[in-house]
DNA sequence: TTAATATAGGACCATTCAGTCCTGATTGCA
DNA sequence: TGCAATCAGGACTGAATGGTCCTATATTAA
């Protein structure tokens, strides 16, 4: 029934190719540069992942995987809701002395290039965009809870706030914006949704 | 001393490939669209405007141009400051419906595709950020004056932050976002920058 | 043993890419 | 009239692209 037993970690290898995409895009990553740092050869890396778009695909699931966990347990580990919120922002500030470089964000990156061009891109992104809101969303709920945000204002558009802001300050990092730069931003960010009604 | 004049307009043809690249981006945008809508031969192209390369910096400085002066004289007719910038902001929201599509802002399009990559490209994105920041700062300061907006804030941050929130709105737009959300987001922030102490 | 699957590696494909070069015609100014 | 610059168009280059196919070998479970 069954053959040869994979001998190589699928989900390492699909690491490799993110982190490749990440800095790179995906249109400037060859599938060279994926199968040297990847470590396989091309028949596997095709009997395995079909094509690079759809291993694009598994990559953009993955890292929607990680931001989010990596969220989750944040917001879990944070003082209070509020703190998460002001730590998510003010935290794009360290991107900008990242030793791997002013990489930004995989999925708005992704958005960037790709826009409405392939629906499978576009929704996995939609997907990422949304888990990603649903985070801020519980975070903002709670912050009301707590009496630090306005308990009158909706939840839903202040979570879509937080993203909207979230992406722009990736995008200044990547346009060469500095640390304090970043972190001013931030702060007014998140005292201006202190004293949203 | 000189020869044959130059039979095509060199605006008008630098018009036309920021148009392409605006839509499609750099790399996306191959040299054969760029001939074909531009209505030149691969000779006049080289002639004219050397590289690929070259050329888009081109349209990056008119991108610049266009988006200044739209923003000024909207400065300028608009009845307060605070209104110019609400509209800068509320205005994303009709991307959503542009004919051309979900094209973004060349200018962040830019920072996303190149990041630090190419010193020249990197400079006229700052150039055309900083330009963009210019108009917000003293939109803000006039908004200060007028008393829309605090005035123990510091005007610089506030504009750092206007632009960012304008390049995640038109990343939400490429992503996907209604009309509606982004109204919303415009509105929220803008609602922020009047309580901001 | 056999069927099924995985491995490596390379040949090969058609296409596209930006860019150079050449020919030959056209046009304006001195 | 002749120089200088433009025009169009195509041949051509060298490199890179993603992807398919093939051969041969290796490893597992049934």
């Amino acid at each position: 029934m069954a053959g040869r037993p994979r001998e190589f970690d699928t989900d390492g290898a699909c690491e490799i190719a993110m982190h490749l995409f990440w800095s790179n895009g995906y249109d400037a990553t060859s599938l060279s540069d994926l199968l040297s740092a990847m470590e396989l050869s091309k028949s596997s890396f095709y009997q395995t992942f079909k094509s690079k778009l759809s291993l694009f695909e598994l990559c953009l699931e993955r890292y929607r995987e990680i931001i989010i966990s990596t969220m989750n347990t944040g917001m879990a580990n944070a003082p209070s809701a509020m703190a998460f919120i002001h730590f998510s922002l003010i935290d794009v500030a360290n991107d900008t002395t990242d030793p791997l470089g002013r990489r930004g964000c995989l999925m708005m990156n992704t958005a960037a290039e790709f826009g409405q061009r392939d629906p499978g891109i576009a929704r996995c992104v939609e997907a990422g965009i949304q888990a990603t809101r649903d985070v801020f969303l519980t975070a903002v709920t709670n912050a009301q809870t707590a009496g630090d945000i306005d308990s009158t204002a909706r939840a839903e558009v202040l979570a879509d706030y937080l993203i909207t802001v979230l992406s722009g300050l990736k995008t200044q990092v990547k346009a060469g914006a500095s640390h304090k730069k970043i972190t001013n931003i931030a702060d007014v960010s998140v005292a201006a949704l202190q004293r949203i009604t």
